[in-house]
DNA sequence: ATGATTTTGTACGCGCCAAGAACTTAACAG
DNA sequence: CTGTTAAGTTCTTGGCGCGTACAAAATCAT
């Protein structure tokens, strides 16, 4: 039934173990000592230095003495190897794009960004740079994209004009192993993985931007649905909008949340361009103590808890965050936000509410994210069983 | 991580694959051989007739001569044991109750069942049906419940006025391992098992009654949410009603969808008790052209469709199969409800919109749903290193 | 300083497991 | 009656993690 892994000889067991233990030194905080990890996973200190010693042969792991702690003999570190894998991240914004890259432990270091032209170019334009950067150590790209990638595949940016892009004609032919997905998916995941929601089983993401992306995170995944277009959450009547969106539907959730919502209060049109600013300048206004911004605010934030409520009667989850101008939402108006979920909560529900808390990740949340999924195509048995 | 399995040692693996092998008999349509059971898992004939034999050893296999089929050695077929575990699963409706019986491969006798003054006294009764068909066979009852069960433990069922009934409590003593569950979730759960969505990655299931209960399905497992009560879909306001609903909240899907709204739109209260068969007269007076009733019906189709378009964009199922009233309205109004549905979809998703099929477990889903979840708790490696 | 204590690393044997090869058994086909 | 096919059985083999025993390297107490 759900998930039974692929493992039935005590070979697999090897292997098995090995990708628990770089697992468990990926995740870690702070670099594992080897007797720490052996606690940790659970098997002897024997065990564990066979795993290590093939890990090391095959580059994947390094040690280093440990400084002494205490009493008793000292341990080793156990850290990336020099000449160990590497993954790429990158993340492709309305006009800008990343590239960062990262190895075991995750921490990430930024190799080149650059802007674009809006058009499917930056694709071009990211393969030269991966390629630039790229050593024998690139094992996987991961690719964060502000826009629903229907199966690996079909993408849709609404506000580049992006309809129905076919992403693997543009990430075939000089491309390393690449996995793509959307941003905000990926923050989402950035968050289960590294920041606020971490050890959550069940929680959702929303990043709010121009209008709402999210994620269902369900023991540190975030679900990608049949298609891997799930997460629209923005797209659901949630508010009782009467207006069109530019999805196809009326009275989405996202014509009442997000900096659109805050721009048509002022009779502007969405503006992808200068409309972000303009958002700020009105959330600015807001905090400066302007009545009609912060009528404006008031109304988004209640819109965005009444939707949270919905969706915490529908999915259960223990805790929610909230990235973009989510962030400025809480800081601005958490009681609102709070009392509007309330409202929306079922009564039995109220006694204890999800708790909603401002992403950690923070700005680089796709990009993170990104980095997150390349380095799990690393992290699995299969690929390690064919490095050693 | 995600459910890395407690699976370390080359003994653990021996269980584990007793316990593959169990939930392949378990799963099965048909009886398996136990050459088709190596196949299936990809063992060796020698390493399944190990594995068989123990799991016979400990009574939870009895393999009986197959007939030949065809050339070659005959084989043997893998039943369930005579003597081995069964569960029990139990039903507890408005004013019902049954109590049914199951062993491996999961056919259900039906042992028992009853009325009830629709007070928790249920439980007493379920307890002594329970003691009374009780053998030393008896490893585990899971129960069906018509409400939500915050941390298995607090239920509320609104219409029965129970409000936070404690479980916990009317289900210590004598009882045998207890599981519990919601029965719109364990409805799910057997179409996903048993049902229209087998094999399917991700699916929605709702059950229709007076309102929307429903659940997640994602790899063939419900989804709980982080207190248990995951599934309210009926409490999203996803169809811009203005009525307050009796779970606390305004707007809710399950204003417009269900019995209960077939009977406000002819002035009737919502009832439990006579409402339900004024409901079918109401479908009956639809099915035969009266066009009063028939504009209900319409409304109703369109709502359900409508809050399923909605559902899909957030959640981006393969599937969604309806139960209850969801049957009938679609095989009276199958295209008012895709067209509604449809309607509801972002755009790029409406070449390619969820296939939304009644359910084929039938009337019987929550007590197969329950007997699904008693049964997981044999199927699990520590019980059946237990057993050995 | 020096020995006791604590923690970790290392070596070796054990029990267990699944795989594979070789052989046997039991059906069918002609 | 003989060849073919598929499955059961037996035995060997390579591998794995565990437990025990012992060695090594640090700190602590005196």
């Amino acid at each position: 039934m759900p998930g039974m892994p692929q493992l039935q000889t005590s070979a697999d067991l090897r292997v098995h173990n090995q990708a628990r233990l770089l697992r468990a030194v990926h995740d870690a905080d702070e670099p594992l000592t080897r007797a720490g990890a052996a606690r940790l996973l659970g098997i002897g200190r024997n065990t564990a230095a066979a795993l290590v010693g093939e890990l090391q042969a095959a580059e994947l792991l390094h040690e280093i003495p440990a400084e002494a702690a205490g009493r008793g003999r000292p341990t080793s570190l156990l850290l990336p190897h020099p000449h160990g894998p590497v993954a790429f991240a990158a993340d492709i914004r309305e006009d800008t794009w990343t590239l960062a890259q990262l190895e075991l432990g995750g921490e990430l270091t930024t190799l080149d960004s650059g802007e674009h032209d809006r058009t499917p170019a930056v694709f071009g334009t990211l393969r030269a740079a991966t390629r630039r950067h790229a050593t024998g150590r690139l094992a996987c790209l991961g690719i964060a994209i502000a826009g629903p990638i229907r199966d690996q595949r079909h993408l849709h940016i609404s506000h580049l004009g992006w309809d129905d892009v076919d992403l693997r004609a543009h990430l075939s032919g000089d491309w390393p192993p690449t996995v793509v997905d959307n941003d905000a998916r990926l923050a989402g995941l950035a968050e289960a993985r590294r920041g606020a929601l971490r050890s959550t089983g069940t929680a959702l993401h929303f990043h709010i931007d121009f209008d709402i992306g999210g994620t269902l995170l369900l023991g540190g995944d975030a679900q990608r649905g049949a298609h891997n277009v799930a997460g629209e959450f923005g797209h659901m009547p949630l508010t009782g909008s009467d207006l069109r969106c530019m999805c196809g539907v009326r009275g989405c959730w996202s014509l009442d949340v997000g900096t659109n919502a805050l721009l048509r209060r002022f009779g502007k049109e969405p503006g992808y361009g200068a409309g972000r600013q303009l958002g700020q300048e009105i959330l600015a206004r807001a905090e400066d103590g302007d009545a009609e911004a912060g009528r404006a605010v008031d109304d988004n934030a209640a819109a965005l808890g009444r939707g949270l409520g919905a969706l915490a009667n529908a999915l259960d989850p223990e805790a929610i965050t909230l990235s973009g101008l989510g962030v400025d939402l809480i800081r601005l108006r958490r009681d609102l936000i709070e009392q509007s979920c309330a409202e929306g909560l079922m009564a039995f529900r109220r006694a204890d509410p999800p708790r909603i808390l401002a992403a950690t990740v923070g700005e680089i949340g796709p990009l993170r994210g990104a980095a997150e999924i390349a380095f799990d195509t690393i992290l699995q048995p299969e690929w390690i069983r064919a490095r050693i």
